[in-house]
DNA sequence: AGCACGCCGACT
DNA sequence: GTCGGCGTGCTC
C-alpha cells in the first residue's frame, strides 16, 4: 500500500451527484480546496479538490484513474468552513455538489486559469492572523451610544450579552418600521471591527444596498466596506471576493449570494428583512439566504441577527420553540407615531380608476394640507386585460396561460411573465369589432386618472416601466424628498426602505386576490407587505393614515392585522398552519416539472408519486397538479408537493427519487427539479 | 451541462 | 447510398 496520496476527489461543474476521482501527476499533490484542471470526457474542466486519499483502488474502481492535468492554486482560495457550508447546502437542497460549489465562486474563478498576479496580490496580506484592524482613529464612529434611544440601547445590550455565549442562538430582532434597527446593527458591528473581525450583512434586494452602504460608510469612515450585488462586473466581483477572503474587507454587504463570501475573520452575520421571500433563490440552486446564514453562524459559533418589522412564521415558530432568541423594538425614536390603519369596503361605491370617493376625498384633503399621498398598486401597465365586449375575446399571451397587460403609453400588449410584446390590435381579431375595452387597473391608468383629477399637483409614478432609464429612479425619489405636496403612485418598488417625511396618507389597492389565494403563504406575504407599505406613512412628526380598500372587508385575518397588529395576525396564521401540519410545523419539498405538453409533465410526476407509494415512504403526496401558472414561455408546468413531519423522512424520499431518476419514463423530454422548503408555488 | 453514439428521413 | 435529426447515456 502506497504511503503517498494517490487518489484525489474532485468536484466538477456538472450535474453529477458525486465527486470524481483522479490520479496525481508529477507528484504534485493539490491542497483541499485548490482548483485544478481535469480531463472530463473529451474535454478539460475546472475542478475543486475536496479530498485527498492514500489507498489502493477498491475492487469496484476497476477503471484507470486519469491524472489531474494542472493544479491552478498552490494556496486554496476557499477556506475549510466555506467548503463545509457549501457541502451542507448541496446536500440539504439536493443540488449537485460541483454545481453548488461553482455557482458560489466568482465567474472568473470558474474558468480554468490561475489567478493573475495582480489579483493574487490582493490576497497577500501581512501574515499577522488576526490581521491588524483598520487604523484606529479612522474607524471612529460617526455616532455614539448616546444617540440611541433607551429601547435601542437595551436591545443592543441584550443582543451583545447573548452573543457572548460560546454557541450563541440566532436572534430575531423584531423592530417596527422606523424603530431604527440599522442603528443597532451598526453598534453590534463596531466592537468587532476594533477586534479585527469581519461582519456580513445580507439584504434582500439591490435597491437597499446603496442606502445601507451610505449609512455604514458614514458610521465607519475608516473601515473597508464592500458591496456584493448583481450589478457588479466579473472583475469587481472577484476583487471584492478576494478582499473578503484575505480579511481586508471589514464589512461585507450583499444580496443572498453574499452568504457564500469567504471571510476568515467572520464574527457576526446580520440578515436584514429576514421575512423577505427574495432571500430564497428561485431557480437552479434554490437555497434560502437566511437559513444558510443561520447554518453558517452555527458552524462558526458566531452570532446571527435576523432583523425585520414583520417576522416570517418560520422565525416566530423558532422563537416559540426556543431555538431563536427574540428581542423587540416597539417605538419610533423621536416623536413619530405609528400610522392608523383603516379597512374600507369598496363594494358600495362606483370606483374611479379603482379608487373610492372617500379615498379621493382623503387624497384631496391631504394635498390641501400641503402633504404627500402614496397610492400603492402592485400591478404595472394601464390595464391587466384587453377584451372585446361583443364576442368576449381576450388578449392572452401565446406562450403563457395569462392575459396580456395593455400599456397605454407604448400602445402595446405585454406579457409580464415571459416578456412577449405585440402591437395592440386595431380591432377584435375574432369578430372584427373595432371597439376593444380594457378591464382592471394598473399603475399607468392610476397615474393618468389622478393627474386629471388633481391637475394642480404632480403625480410621480414609480415602477419598473417608469424607472428603466439610468438615474430616473433617483430623480423621482429626489422630487418626493423635496416634500412638496404630490401623489406618489407605485408598486412593490416603493414598499421598503424609503423614508418620505411628508408622506401622511397611504392608500392600498387591490389586495383581494391575496385574500382569496390558494397559496398558503399568500396571507403571510400580504400581511408583511401591508405593514411594510403602511410603514412609509407618517415618519416625521406628522401622524400617518393608511386606507386599505377591499371588497372583502369582513375577512377575519385582515381585521386581526388592522385591529391588533402583525404579531397576533401572525400567531393566528401559525395556528392555521399547525392545524394543517404545514410549514413550519411540517416540511415540504416541491417537485416541479415542465414539458411541451401538460400530459408529459404530469406523467413523470405521477410516476415519481407511484414509486414513493410503492416503496412505502411515509410521506404525504399532494398532486401532481398543474401549476397555478399552467403554461409559461411555451412550457406546460405541473407540480407534486411532498410533505412530512420529519425532515429526515422527506430527505430520504427525495434521495430515493434522485437515485431512481434513470427509471423515469420520458425523462429526456421533461425538465424537473426539487425545491426544498418552497416559498413560491407559481 | 457538454459531448458522443446511435438509429431513421430527404438529398448532392 | 450518405448527412444529420435529436433521444439516450456518460463523465473518474
Amino acid at each position: 500500500m502506497s504511503q503517498h496520496p494517490n487518489i484525489v476527489h474532485v468536484a466538477v461543474p456538472r450535474p453529477l451527484r458525486t465527486t470524481l476521482t483522479y490520479g496525481i501527476a508529477n507528484e504534485h499533490i493539490p491542497a483541499i480546496g485548490a482548483r485544478v484542471i481535469v480531463p472530463l470526457g473529451k474535454q478539460l474542466s475546472t475542478g475543486l479538490v475536496l479530498k485527498v486519499e492514500s489507498r489502493p483502488p477498491s475492487p469496484d474502481e476497476n477503471f484507470e484513474l486519469k491524472p489531474i492535468q494542472q493544479v491552478l492554486d498552490e494556496t486554496p482560495l476557499p477556506d475549510p468552513s466555506w467548503l463545509e457550508l457549501l457541502d451542507w447546502a448541496a446536500r440539504y437542497y439536493h443540488y449537485p455538489i460541483g454545481e453548488a460549489l461553482f455557482s458560489a465562486l466568482p465567474v472568473t474563478l470558474r474558468k480554468p486559469k490561475p489567478l493573475s498576479a495582480r489579483m493574487l496580490k490582493l490576497l497577500a496580506i501581512p501574515d499577522a492572523n488576526p490581521p491588524s484592524p483598520p487604523a484606529g482613529e479612522g474607524l471612529g464612529m460617526g455616532g455614539n451610544l448616546l444617540t440611541l434611544s433607551d429601547e435601542q440601547q437595551l436591545c443592543l445590550q441584550t443582543i451583545q450579552q447573548w452573543s457572548q455565549s460560546d454557541n450563541p442562538r440566532p436572534t430575531l430582532l423584531h423592530g417596527i418600521t422606523g424603530s431604527g434597527k440599522t442603528e443597532v446593527y451598526l453598534r453590534l458591528i463596531a466592537p468587532l471591527l476594533t477586534a479585527g473581525r469581519q461582519a456580513l450583512v445580507v439584504v434582500p434586494e439591490i435597491g437597499l444596498t446603496p442606502q445601507l452602504l451610505e449609512r455604514f460608510t458614514r458610521f465607519f469612515p475608516g473601515a473597508n466596506i464592500v458591496c456584493l450585488h448583481s450589478a457588479l462586473s466579473d472583475g469587481e466581483r472577484l476583487k471584492t471576493w478576494l478582499l473578503a477572503r484575505s480579511g481586508q474587507a471589514n464589512i461585507i454587504i450583499g444580496t443572498r449570494s453574499a452568504i457564500f463570501t469567504p471571510a476568515p475573520q467572520l464574527g457576526l452575520i446580520i440578515v436584514d428583512e429576514e421575512h423577505d421571500t427574495s432571500l430564497k433563490q428561485q431557480e437552479g440552486f434554490r437555497y434560502h439566504g437566511r437559513d444558510l446564514a443561520v447554518k453558517r453562524a452555527q458552524m462558526l459559533h458566531i452570532p446571527v441577527v435576523l432583523g425585520t418589522a414583520t417576522p416570517s412564521l418560520e422565525s416566530l415558530y423558532n422563537v416559540q420553540a426556543g431555538r431563536y432568541r427574540h428581542t423587540r423594538l416597539q417605538q419610533r425614536p423621536g416623536v413619530a407615531k405609528p400610522p392608523s390603519l383603516q379597512i374600507q369596503d369598496c363594494r358600495p361605491f362606483a370606483l374611479e380608476a379603482g379608487l373610492t370617493p372617500p379615498s379621493l376625498q382623503a387624497i384631496r384633503a391631504t394635498l390641501q394640507r400641503g402633504e404627500q399621498v402614496m397610492v400603492f398598486l402592485n400591478r404595472r401597465g394601464f390595464a391587466p386585460a384587453l377584451f372585446c365586449p361583443s364576442c368576449g375575446w381576450q388578449a392572452s399571451c401565446h406562450h403563457c396561460s395569462v392575459n396580456m397587460t395593455w400599456h397605454a403609453r407604448r400602445n402595446r400588449l405585454v406579457c409580464h411573465h415571459c416578456g412577449a410584446e405585440q402591437a395592440t390590435p386595431a380591432e377584435c381579431p375574432s369578430c372584427h369589432n373595432p371597439k376593444l375595452t380594457t378591464q382592471g387597473q394598473g399603475t399607468e391608468r392610476l397615474e393618468l386618472v389622478l393627474q386629471n383629477t388633481f391637475p394642480e399637483f404632480p403625480v410621480v409614478r414609480i415602477d419598473r416601466d417608469s424607472t428603466s432609464r439610468k438615474g430616473e429612479l433617483e430623480d423621482k425619489l429626489a422630487t418626493v424628498r423635496s416634500n412638496a405636496p404630490l401623489i406618489l403612485v407605485g408598486t412593490q418598488m416603493l414598499a421598503k426602505g424609503h423614508d418620505f417625511p411628508n408622506l401622511t396618507l397611504v392608500i392600498i389597492l387591490d389586495i383581494d386576490q391575496s385574500l382569496l389565494s390558494t397559496d398558503y403563504r399568500a396571507l403571510e406575504k400580504l400581511g408583511q407587505l401591508l405593514v411594510q407599505v403602511a410603514g412609509r406613512a407618517g415618519r416625521a412628526e406628522k401622524p400617518g393614515q393608511v386606507i386599505l380598500q377591499t371588497s372583502q372587508p369582513q375577512h377575519p385575518l385582515l381585521h386581526q392585522l388592522v385591529g391588533h397588529g402583525y404579531t397576533p395576525f401572525a400567531r393566528q396564521l401559525l395556528e392555521e398552519r399547525k392545524r394543517w401540519h404545514f410549514p413550519p410545523f411540517g416540511y415540504h419539498a416541491l417537485i416541479r416539472a415542465s414539458a411541451s405538453s401538460m400530459e408529459k409533465a404530469t406523467k413523470l410526476l405521477d410516476h415519481i408519486s407511484q414509486q414513493l407509494a410503492d416503496s412505502g415512504f411515509d410521506i404525504q403526496r399532494l398532486g401532481p397538479v398543474p401549476a397555478p401558472l399552467e403554461k409559461r414561455a411555451n412550457r406546460y408546468r405541473a407540480q407534486l408537493l411532498l410533505g412530512s413531519h420529519q425532515r429526515a423522512s422527506l430527505h430520504n424520499a427525495v434521495k430515493f427519487i434522485l437515485a431512481n431518476e434513470t427509471k423515469l419514463p420520458g425523462r429526456s423530454s421533461v425538465r424537473w427539479s426539487v425545491d426544498m422548503d418552497p416559498m413560491d408555488f407559481t
